[in-house]
DNA sequence: ATAATAATAGTAACAGTTATCAATATTAAA
DNA sequence: TTTAATATTGATAACTGTTACTATTATTAT
């Protein structure tokens, strides 16, 4: 097993994550990371999103979109994609346990986890009067 | 809004995704009608089972890996993925409401509907004596 | 200091999918 | 039935998000 040596880059990457609530993709990631270490490479963005999730420091989300969205919230919760502006809020609350006995009672193998996506209206263009 | 022609492809593929339960991507769809239309172009196969899906005729499945998935049943319903086999397997039960409920109660905004992959073991790898 | 090697920047390659376009097939109307 | 209008096709190029490659640089343990 291969031992971890720190860099600058993939404690930028991490900060940037964790220093937002927007769960980003890794283009929004190079984007905001290039801020600080402009010569920064996509590729060592990518690879270091990938180490990072694998270790569970961070999420990897999929959105049913082209590309992953990462969350540096590392516990597992809920997200919520607002249909009007796309906006992926979070839901923090413990998994909701009694879904996976109820789909256990109807499936003939074994249910461990489930991943959810809920879609909605964020609180914002909610109180939009249109 | 743009009328639709019949096509002999269209139908080959609507037959082909309504006629297994393994979820398909467009990738096994093409390799399967190409035993009834040897000629069909991937293209061809990517357009319709977009438009299949627009239409609500069939699904996409977004199954959080590189390639979409379809399914031919229209109708609402939850997936398990075996995490031994890969193996997509349907729950066929309707939506299950009180989720959103709850969701609905510890968010802000609104809750429309939810999305949700179960993982678990299928009956044949559970099964499986080692 | 030095040696070992993890991580990097830069870039090419890759997979899945979508777009383009001339030719073909389907449909409605004459 | 021809004809005209146009949706669909096969073939292929282009595109997007991501991963792989490689020589160079940075980090860490000795």
């Amino acid at each position: 097993m291969t031992t971890t040596k720190r860099s600058r880059q993939r404690e930028a990457i991490l900060e940037v994550v964790q220093g937002t609530k927007c769960h980003p993709t890794a283009d929004w990631v190079y984007s905001e990371v290039r801020k600080i270490i402009p010569n920064i490479s996509l590729g060592t963005v990518y690879r270091n999103l990938s180490q990072l999730s694998e270790k569970g420091t961070i999420q990897k989300l999929h959105m049913g979109t082209a590309s992953e969205h990462f969350d540096g919230n590392p516990n597992p919760h809920y997200h919520v994609c607002c249909t009007q502006c796309g906006k992926i809020d979070d839901i923090d609350a413990e998994p909701f346990e009694k879904f996976n006995a109820w789909a256990a009672d109807m499936y003939d193998g074994e249910i461990f986890e489930h991943y959810t996506l809920f879609t909605g209206k964020c609180s914002q263009c909610k109180s939009i009067k249109f």
